[in-house]
DNA sequence: TGTACATCAGTGAACGCGCGTTCACTGATGTAC
DNA sequence: TGTACATCAGTGAACGCGCGTTCACTGATGTAC
């Protein structure tokens, strides 16, 4: 709780304020561990400005979390899509490090995680690309795992989705019961993979 | 929000307000969605009761949540217990019956099974062996494959873990985003058992 | 170069709300004599 | 069979709290002349 008074920005720099919101939303919602918890004062007070000054960049409270999603997505896709297209590994290769960049993410971010994949999603008629390029991205790996003859997937769009159930179930049981004996995770992945893509043995 | 005037229970039936407790504040959790709408002042409205007849039971409202967890648990555990030891199917079909049950709990009652396995559990230095009852079961169903000679498994509670994290995966993410292109739910699970329990083809 | 002024980046006080919890109580019901 | 009384199953009013949001404002900073 740093209740620090914030030096005033400068005329035509209001904008740096909507930033510092959003980033210490975030720091709040990853602290506090719930997104009821981030509410408008919290984040005012963690800033350091008064509650009012939030509605100069933002319309509600609400308009905050949508903010803080937006740009998770931005930087979770960019983990998983650096950790596919790093260059030196085949096809399979490539499969494993995404999912590992995946659940590096929800192990580094677990609150950020939660808000991601853990909110109900019906609005608008269709489901936003920004959402669902990690899936995407793991379609395509399994295609070029069957075009390379390592895989007997015969569908891979159903086998990743088998896929990353298993991964987004991970992520949230991991991160809720720790007590629970966990097998050692290079493992876990290594099944997952394997026995969902249809992996070749050999 | 039903503010039906409640009969007062005879002497001695006292008890009875409890069971009404615990039952409005579970149709509450389903009915909005979010742990946090279960406060003690709507759960007496639902009842029909004054908010402070509620401490006549429940020492505080985290102790109704604490209820809501206890039953839904038994009644969770009743259900994957019975899908498993019904008659009449081989270990495969069993432990198939028993994965099948636990995603059809969690399609029922999705936020009921959201507050079983949803949440955070550090304390106790241990978990309680009723919120492992449904893994138990699928670690000794996996066993039994083996012992039947149709899975490859070496390391039965390693791969029934496999499989819980992606029934929890699926269950929750199912919920949450119900605008995806979600696979045939049977031929899902088919994948997740035979592929995570390495069942031999044939 | 000096000054009036517009604009920008905020603030402080107040509102009504629902919450958990405490307190002193009430009135029906069963029981002892 | 009648009645005084204890007990039980609740109630109504009140508390302090943090919340989202609105309102009228302030004071520093840059700009036009």
């Amino acid at each position: 709780m740093q209740e620090l008074v914030r030096e005033r920005n400068r005329r035509g720099e209001g904008g740096k304020l909507r930033a510092d919101i959003v980033a210490a939303a975030t720091a709040l919602l990853e602290r506090t561990g719930s997104e009821e918890s981030v509410t408008l004062r919290a984040v005012a007070r963690e800033v350091g400005i008064s509650a009012p000054s939030i509605y100069s960049h933002f319309p509600d409270r609400e308009a905050i979390v949508d903010a803080i999603v937006e740009e998770a997505f931005a930087e979770f896709n960019a983990a998983i899509e650096g950790a596919t297209t790093a260059a030196g590994a085949g096809p399979r290769g490539r499969v494993r490090a995404g999912c590992a960049a995946y659940l590096q993410f929800a192990a580094d971010r677990p609150n950020q995680y939660k808000l991601l994949f853990g909110r109900q999603y019906d609005g608008g008629g269709e489901i936003p690309p920004t959402h669902l390029l990690s899936f995407q991205l793991l379609v395509d790996g399994l295609r070029d795992c069957v075009k390379a003859g390592i895989s007997a997937s015969t569908d891979p769009a159903g086998d990743a989705t088998a896929i990353w159930v298993a991964l987004h179930g991970y992520a949230t049981l991991h991160v809720g019961l720790p007590l629970f004996p966990w097998p050692d995770i290079e493992t876990l992945l290594d099944r997952i993979v394997d026995g969902l893509a249809q992996i070749t043995p050999g």
